[in-house]
DNA sequence: CGGAACGTTGAAAGCTATCAACACCGGTGG
DNA sequence: CCACCGGTGTTGATAGCTTTCAACGTTCCG
């Protein structure tokens, strides 16, 4: 064996390997990609970061689900986005201030791959395009955020709720007998009224409007919605 | 003469050339900078780009005020952001999928400095630290977007508008007898009102109550406050 | 069994959207 | 000079929605 061997892209055996923010480091930088990069698994429930710490790295989700919240001086929290595989996250510390502004915790049983942040910083020197990389994950993010505000200004929460229902639909979801989708919701109520910006009590009385359009059902975790709800459906959701 | 004589780098007279994107610009690249770079003046209310047309550079804002607006399939706009000299905008669509996903609009007389797409790329390719300075951008754009979510989930209207008045002071305010700042409203109620998400007769009303309080008068345009709102004033806006 | 966390329900109060009407202002044209 | 007009901003009334507080139901676990 020669100290010159090839050493293998340890995002190779990833799914989101073509797209992977790590993609750009050449062979020269590998070693040092390979030897710090961490695999780590996390329970439902578990903190990778901490709202107020320090960043540590660059995070990759690859398995599970992440929230990112914010938790404010009141004791309140906004859930501002979820994280799923291949999405990285902490890259605003990492690029910004050095200082979480967001909590991650996993949702589901989940593993994140991590680039320490003395290692990501010199993989970003000598590997240029890195940064171009980060670059287009930022725009998606204000793409994100933006989207967010416009639904916010623009549909009324029960508009908001199925479409997110639908969005979670589309990740968790599995087809059943006739036409049904069902899932089990990763997130509690208390988590869906974060993220939507209302109250617990608020959000039971959106779910229950929205199950007497009769399109979906909500009991407890579990969640059953007709595959291709009908346009007149939705449009009846105003 | 000779044509190697230095040159001077364009953004050197702008008082914000110390964070200037394209400071990191070297000699070799700065004659490039210098032939594309434009000026442009825009008077009140003309557009710097239309939301759905391509993206034709990388745009700065050097004086005035700009908004940048989505404009909804229903006819009804959303006011994402007011961008203040030094700070630079049409960046996500450079970076991203080349498609402006806002209007920009001088809300005052304001000067823009352009660098046109395919000299920007050009740039950005000899002098890899300029998506750095974009990157730094997008993050800060990341937290004004989160910051704003957060606030709507938190804060009543009555506060954000409260919020908003003091920010728009900080900038366009003018000190006047007595610990009493003034200055002119440099949007409609329109604005204000997408600005918040609401409606005008909302917006209205909400003026009305802030004024209540008694630590500002709006009339029209005309903008008067108290120069440091008391504590307890500002604790009774909720 | 008891307790804690989670979720739902009810009632009252407060706020916003909507529609309609009106006031105000600047500019145009007779 | 004045009437008219469109754009802009305000006011009123009503209906619908959310918050808040309190109470109750469920589930899970020690």
């Amino acid at each position: 064996m020669q100290s010159a061997a090839k050493i293998d892209h340890p995002c190779r055996q990833c799914a989101f390997y073509a797209e992977s923010v790590w993609h750009p480091v050449e062979q020269d930088s590998l070693r040092s990609l390979a030897q710090n990069f961490v695999r780590r698994d996390l329970s439902e429930g578990e903190v990778l970061f901490e709202q107020g710490t320090d960043n540590r790295g660059v995070f990759c989700v690859s398995r599970g689900l992440i929230a990112l919240r914010t938790h404010h001086a009141d004791g309140n929290s906004t859930l501002l986005r979820l994280a799923y595989p291949g999405e990285v996250i902490g890259f605003r510390s990492f690029l910004g201030d050095g200082q979480h502004q967001t909590e991650a915790r996993a949702l589901t049983p989940s593993r994140v791959c991590t680039v320490p942040r003395s290692a990501s910083s010199h993989l970003l020197q000598d590997n240029p395009a890195i940064m171009k990389q980060l670059a287009t994950r930022c725009v998606r993010e204000i793409d994100r955020t933006h989207e967010r505000i416009c639904s916010a200004a623009t549909k009324t929460y029960k508009e908001q709720l199925a479409d997110l229902l639908m969005t979670l639909m589309d990740h968790h979801g599995e087809q059943q007998q006739k036409g049904q989708r069902h899932m089990r919701l990763p997130l509690s109520r208390s988590d869906l009224a974060d993220l939507l910006g209302v109250q617990p009590e608020t959000l039971s009385r959106l779910i229950k409007r929205l199950e007497k359009d009769g399109w979906v059902q909500i009991k407890g975790r579990h969640v059953t919605m007709l595959s291709h709800p009908l346009r007149d459906l939705s449009a009846s959701i105003g």
